[in-house]
DNA sequence: TAAAATAATCGTAAAATAACGATGAATTGT
DNA sequence: ACAATTCATCGTTATTTTACGATTATTTTA
């Protein structure tokens, strides 16, 4: 029997654009993320343990957290020792940056309707 | 029996602007709803019946992507005869410039580490 | 008043996401 | 070598998201 897709993002309909800010966007679009990315930002280091202490998310559930932010390559990491050290991927960085600022920055607020 | 809460998102251990931020995010993380934004900032105006054309999607899926949108204040309508308009609500969208710019540019690309 | 047009809503299905306990792998210290 | 530490991964569960057909509500137009 075949199933329909469902459930499913439509991505090839849309530009190679809005597909990577969406990405981008996703990856970033949670409160234990954007928390996480603040205390490598403030820290410019970062060792998961520390984040178990800070957050109340279990060990877990952080290390997901961070794989994911891993895969969007908004952040990159590097083994020292017993443990691991995070960091913000510049690149990525500004691509965000740039994208994004492209993508709010084309409204100029004129409001004509509504 | 109780269950345990799995599969929700633990706002409450989070600051405002960062669960405030991470739900903006999330309503624009979404190839669908950017394609729908800049179709709505080019315009400056926007019936959904022409997104049904344009975009490769059903009338119904898009409907719901402006209902998101409009659901996280990220665009407001007034109904205008027999079709609706929606256009950008211009005070979200400077909240959201400036969380965001405020976000993103805490990162001053040091890169000391990794 | 009836038909057409248009968008919202309902119901449903599939996939992804968020969370956590348990376990596993690697490294450091004893 | 053995224990401790630290993070990743696995397995599982509940919820949310994405998509669409079908239906409904509303408003024009004929």
């Amino acid at each position: 029997m075949r199933y329909k897709i469902m459930g499913l993002t439509k991505s090839e309909i849309f530009t190679e654009e809005q597909n990577q800010l969406a990405t981008l966007l996703k990856a970033i679009a949670h409160p234990a993320r954007i928390a996480i990315l603040q205390r490598i930002i403030i820290s410019n280091t970062c060792i998961c343990g520390e984040l178990v202490g800070e957050l109340g998310l279990a060990q877990a559930t952080i290390s997901q957290h961070l794989k994911e932010l891993k895969t969007a390559k908004i952040i990159q990491g590097t083994i020292e020792g017993v443990s691991v050290c995070y960091c913000i991927n510049p690149k990525t960085w500004k691509i965000l940056e740039e994208q994004l600022g492209g993508f709010l920055g084309s409204y100029k607020g004129e409001t004509v309707c509504c």
